[in-house]
DNA sequence: AGAACATATGAACAAATGTTCAAATGAGCG
DNA sequence: CGCTCATTTGAACATTTGTTCATATGTTCT
């Protein structure tokens, strides 16, 4: 414990790299955001509702079905997804229509989806 | 397949869309690998590994240093990355550099960075 | 050979996550 | 108003995740 701090310069760092890195090192809050974005889309049932919600808007219901999820799940990640701004919805009624909120979100599924693919 | 939407007991749903949406849905594997992409992102301290590794290659020791990390834990999150192809390494002595696989991190990282940043 | 060092790995543990179940909300309709 | 339906919510639970610690590789130097 003690240790750490009397030998807290490790032989093996390269100085100026790591004075380079931590200039343009993110700040707290965004590495936090933007993790709390990837980990949102880190899920198989979220992937497919983004997907689904990338080619039309949908009920709860529909999406429950398409999935074959309960309702509550979905409404469950729905509610995630839209904490962190990736849905929007809309109300007719006693239904609620979910899609996505902004064009970012399908970039990033795709950009994602390229990856995967590519081998 | 259109038996299982008869027998729902749920009322609202909208039976085209449900099987337009059916008809391009993701197969599980690709969800799968999708979501395993995101998810390897979705931690404050492998977004900024990331960030790191998009600026130069750097060792295990630097990353650690840049972090305020052991590098055990660093070890631990970059085989992690190593896993899902989203970094490399290559050996030089005892030291071995990592590096980003290719240029879809990148795209991934900035295209999540420009959403959280737009609010 | 051995010591010293950079990195990797496995087990263990607390913290976070996703689903289910039961119950609540809120909107339309007789 | 009661009733039904679509959706939401909270709690409980099992599973997963990220770190720490101790130990194991594997490389260089003497």
């Amino acid at each position: 414990m003690s240790g750490e701090i009397d030998k807290c310069d490790v032989v093996c760092i390269n100085h100026e790299a790591v004075s380079r890195v931590m200039d343009i090192m993110l700040d707290e809050n965004t590495a936090r955001d933007m993790a709390d974005t990837f980990k949102i889309l880190g899920d198989p049932n979220r992937v497919k509702i983004v997907h689904c919600l990338s080619s039309e808007e949908l009920c709860v219901c529909d999406i429950a079905q398409v999935l074959g999820m309960s309702t509550s799940a979905v409404s469950h990640q729905l509610r995630a997804l839209r904490d962190r701004r990736l849905v929007k919805f809309r109300r007719d009624g006693k239904i609620v229509y979910y899609s996505l909120d902004d064009d970012h979100i399908v970039s990033l599924f795709n950009q994602c989806r390229s990856h995967v693919k590519h081998d």
